[in-house]
DNA sequence: CATGTCAACGAGACAG
DNA sequence: CTGTCTCGTTGACATG
């Protein structure tokens, strides 16, 4: 599940540079990318309360959208949180965000995203699980309609005693069974089924 | 270049 | 109203 390279000793980030952009910010709606510039130092900012700096670049463009990468060491502190606890409270959130050197809003953020996640891999469970149940009882369709291809020509032919001879007819549920099985014990569910019958007198 | 991954966003729903 | 959630989407990167 290590999505991230295994050279643990190179704990290094994808940083982008200020400023460098290789296409057009494509500005979607109204709050798209509102944050980014401070957001791709992967730091958090000097002061908390100055949130609203200024965003503008030199000649004042809009800013690039550039992506994070959390480090292996922010990644694994946030799984293991995320293992004790799927959702965070404004305390815990605070919290780890202090003690990962990323904003709240990063934290909160990425709870969303691996909530996504993990509801993606159990639906896909889910889905494989299904499949294989679909074809298991497939299989059973198949193999109860062979049976009853084969009682029926049982049924239709003459009344020989070869192999039908150890079935038996069940006179209530109108059920064959073998005689291993006895039709009593057949007849159980039906009666379970429909129990207001019981007096038949 | 097509495709996958993932941080980040906005919209809408909901609880307190 | 505020805070948080899910859902769908966007955009920057990584990779084959």
């Amino acid at each position: 599940m290590a999505i991230l390279p295994e050279n643990s000793s190179n704990l290094d980030l994808t940083i982008s540079v200020p400023g460098f952009s290789s296409s057009p910010p494509s500005d979607e709606g109204s709050g798209g990318g509102r944050e980014q510039l401070k957001l791709d130092m992967n730091r958090l900012p000097s002061s908390e309360d100055g949130e609203d700096e200024e965003l503008s670049h030199d000649d004042g463009s809009a800013p690039p959208r550039k992506k994070l990468r959390l480090t292996r060491e922010q990644s694994r502190l946030l799984e293991d949180s995320f293992r004790q606890n799927h959702t965070l409270n404004p305390k815990q959130k605070e919290a780890l965000a202090q003690h990962l050197m990323l904003r709240p809003r990063q934290i909160e953020v990425w709870f969303q995203n691996r909530r996504a996640r993990s509801k993606l891999k159990q639906t896909e469970m889910e889905c494989e699980y299904l499949k294989r149940w679909f074809g298991s009882l497939t299989e059973q369709n198949h193999r109860l309609h062979r049976e009853v291809e084969e009682l029926r020509a049982m049924k239709v032919g003459p009344p020989t005693v070869n192999s039908a001879s150890s079935l038996t007819m069940c006179p209530r549920c109108e059920r064959v069974t073998t005689a291993a099985t006895p039709p009593n014990s057949m007849a159980v569910p039906a009666r379970k089924t429909f129990p207001p019958q019981e007096r038949e007198d």
